[in-house]
DNA sequence: TTGCGCATCCAAAGCGCTTTGGGGAAGGCG
DNA sequence: CGCCTTCCCCAAAGCGCTTTGGATGCGCAA
C-alpha cells in the first residue's frame, strides 16, 4: 500500500493525502479524519528510502565506536547505547551503530555527513578538548554529547555532575576520619576522569589536605586494573586507608586486593565507587555491599536520544544542556579508618601508616 | 556530486556511468576505467536513499533487542554486535539496532521487512522452538541465527559445539575424580543451555552417574545468581566438589559463595565456565585463573556478519550453517576433589558428603 | 552487397514520496 | 456587483538512482 494507491482510494489525491498525514495546516478536519482513518485501516506506512530521497533527511542518528581488535569495548557504552535504542524505538528514526578504526573516526563522520546518510550524532566518552565537537560543528551536523568539555563552541550535552559527585563522596570519607584517599580513575584525557578528579581534590583541599604522591591512577577501567593498582598501594606499610574507583569493576579489582592481603573491606579499607547501573554487576550485591555514587547511564542514553532529536528539529544548542546530580548511596564498604570506630571524625588516621600526609584540621 | 553530473563531466550517459560503477558487462573496458578514475577522483558516492528506492533493497541489516524497563541486557548480545558491527563497517551497508519490547518482537520483524527498511536479520539467544524462525521464513527476509535450534526448516546459522564442550568440561572434572558436579546454567528455553545440560549428562552417563537432585540450575546469567545458587548448594554437608557454570559472571558468584563459606577455589571447590571472552572480566585474571570453554563471541559476531552478507546475496541457507569447536582452557580454579590430590581418579569424593550417588566405575 | 550477431551505448521510465505553484469556490468588503 | 482573501485542493516537477528496451556501428559470413 503506497500513497498513490491510497490517494486513489479516498478520491482526493496524492498531494492532499501527503500533506494531511504530516500535519500541514491547509487542509479540511474533515479530510484530514478521513485520511488517518484510512491510513490507519490500510495499515498504511510511507516507503521511508522515498521519504528520505525527497526531503534529504536520512531518518538516521548514529553512534560512532571506536573498535580495534582485541581492544576492550567498554560496557558503560553499551549500556548508553541500550537506553539511547529504547528512545529511538519509539519514534520513527533509526539508530545505526558504526564501528570506526580510531584513527578514521573524524573522517567516518564527515563521510557519513556529506553522504546524507545520518541526521545527528551522539558523542560519547568526550575527551578535554575533543576534536569531534569542532569537525561537527562544521560540519553543520546536530549532535549531542553524553559529558562535558572545554570546548567553547556551544553544543547540546547531558552531563552528570562528577566532580559534585566525588567532592561528596571524598568529604564523606574525610568526615569519617580518613586522610589517605586513593582515586582510581578512567584515562586521563577523559573528561569525566578530569571532573572527578578535581571534585576529589577540591574536598582534599577544603581540609587542607592534598593527595599524598602515587594516589590518582589513570587507566582503562577493568576488573583486572583495579586489581593491580589497589594491590601496588596496599602492599605498603602506608597504605592508603580507602579508595574511590571510577567504576564498580575497578572496585571489584580493589575488593580482591584487599582479601589477597587479608584486609577486609568495610574494616580496614573503605570503598567507594562510581556506578553507572551496568545491569550485571550489582553493587548491593558486593561482599560487603558497595556505596557509590549512583547514577544509571542507561537513563542517560534515553534522554540525550529525546535531546538529539530536538536539536535534529532545530532546537537551539544552547538549550539543550542538562547536567544531572547524583546520588550517594552509603553502603557498608564505607566505615572510619581501623582504629576510629566511633572515634571523632576529624582525627588522624591509624593503622601503622603515618606518612607525610598533612593533617586534618 | 551526483549521477548526472559525473556523467555531464564524463561525457557518457548516466545508465552508462551506472552500468560501469555496479560491474555490468556491457561496458567497454576502457569506458569502465574512464569512469572508475573520475568517481574517485570527484569522490563519488552514490547516495544510498536513491539506491534503495530505485532497487528495493535497503542496505541494512538489523538486530533486536529485547528489553524492558530495568531488564537485564546482557553483556554477551553485546560482544556479539560489537563483532557484528565491525564486519558491517567493512561494507555499504548498515547495522541498524531496533530495541522492542518482546511481547511486539515478531510484530517489528514483520513491520520493518514490510516496510522494506531492512535487508536481513541476525537473530541471537535462540530458544528451543524459537518462532522467529518460522516467521522470518515465512517473511521471505534473510537471517543468520547465532545458535540452533530444534526447527525444521532449513536456516541459517553460526553455533558452537556447545555440546561438545561441556562433555568435554565434565570429563575432565570427572576423570580428576569429581562425582558431584553442579551445573549453572541459562535460562532453560534457550537452545544452548539445552545443549550443555546435554554435553554435562552424557559425560555423567559415559561414567554411569547421573546429577544428583538439585544439582542443575537454570537463571539468568550474573554473578548475584551464581552467587546465591552455589550458596544455597555449598551450604549444605552434601555439598558439590565441582561447579560447572555457563558464564564467568555466573563463576564470579560461585567464587564469591565459595568464599563466604571459607572454602578455596581450586582446592575444596573446582570451577569451569563457560567464556565468551567479554572484554571487561577475564577468566586469567580469576583468583585463582578460572577454567573455561573458551570461544570469543566477538568473533562469532564478525562471521555471522559475513554469513548473513552471503546469504542476502542470495546463497543458500543450507550453506551457511557453521559449527565451531570450542576450546578447553584448564587453569588453577580445577583439581581433585578435596583429599583425592594425585589420588586416583576413580576414587569417591571425599569432605563428608557420601550421597545417594551412585559409585563411579 | 546484404544480413546477422555482437559489443557498446543511451533515452526514458520508473521507485514513492514531498513540495512548488497555482486554481477554483466561498465568503467578506467597498 | 466586482474584487480580494481565505480555504482547500491538485497536477506536476523533482529527489538520484537502476533498469528496460532499444539504437548504433562494426566485422564477418553468405
Amino acid at each position: 500500500m503506497n500513497l498513490k494507491e491510497l490517494a486513489a482510494h479516498l478520491g482526493i489525491s496524492q498531494t492532499t493525502v501527503s500533506r494531511a498525514l504530516n500535519g500541514y495546516p491547509d487542509v479540511a478536519e474533515a479530510t484530514r479524519r478521513q485520511v488517518l482513518e484510512a491510513a490507519r485501516r490500510f495499515n498504511y506506512r510511507p516507503n521511508p528510502a522515498a521519504r528520505r530521497l525527497a526531503t534529504g533527511r536520512a531518518g538516521t542518528v548514529a553512534i560512532l565506536f571506536p573498535v580495534e581488535r582485541n581492544l576492550l569495548v567498554d560496557p558503560h557504552f553499551f549500556e548508553l547505547l541500550a537506553g539511547l535504542a529504547e528512545m529511538i524505538a519509539r519514534t520513527e528514526m533509526e539508530l545505526s551503530l558504526r564501528a570506526t578504526p580510531p584513527r578514521e573516526e573524524l573522517e567516518t563522520y564527515r563521510r557519513l555527513v556529506n553522504a546524507g546518510r545520518v541526521d545527528g550524532f551522539v558523542l560519547s566518552s568526550p575527551t578535554l578538548r575533543d576534536p569531534r565537537i569542532a569537525e561537527l560543528t562544521a560540519l553543520g551536523a546536530p549532535f549531542v554529547v553524553h559529558g562535558r568539555t572545554q570546548e567553547t563552541l556551544p553544543y547540546a550535552y547531558l552531563d552528570i555532575d562528577n566532580e559534585d559527585a566525588f567532592a561528596r563522596a571524598t568529604a564523606l570519607l574525610l568526615d569519617l576520619g580518613h586522610t589517605d584517599v586513593a582515586l582510581l580513575n578512567g584515562d586521563a584525557a577523559l573528561s569525566f576522569a578530569r571532573d572527578r578528579e578535581q571534585g576529589y581534590r577540591a574536598a582534599l583541599a577544603g581540609r587542607g589536605l592534598s593527595p599524598a604522591p602515587g594516589r590518582i591512577t589513570n587507566a582503562p577501567m577493568t576488573e583486572e586494573v583495579g586489581y593491580r593498582q589497589a594491590r601496588a598501594m596496599l602492599d605498603t606499610a602506608e597504605r592508603p586507608t580507602a579508595f574511590l574507583a571510577s567504576s564498580v569493576l575497578l572496585a571489584l579489582g580493589v575488593y580482591r586486593a584487599a582479601r589477597d592481603l587479608g584486609l577486609a573491606v568495610g574494616r580496614d579499607v573503605s570503598v567507594i565507587a562510581h556506578d553507572d547501573a551496568l545491569p550485571f554487576l550489582k553493587a548491593e550485591t558486593f561482599d560487603p555491599p558497595l556505596a557509590t555514587t549512583l547514577s544509571p547511564i542507561r537513563r542517560a542514553g534515553y534522554r540525550i536520544g529525546e535531546m538529539l532529536i530536538e536539536r535534529i528539529s532545530g532546537v537551539d544548542p544552547k538549550a539543550l544542556r542538562e547536567l544531572w546530580t547524583v546520588d550517594l548511596v552509603f553502603r557498608a564498604s564505607v566505615a572510619p579508618p581501623h582504629g576510629l570506630r566511633g572515634g571523632a571524625p576529624a582525627a588522624r588516621a591509624a593503622g601503622g601508616d603515618a606518612g607525610a600526609r598533612r593533617p586534618a584540621r
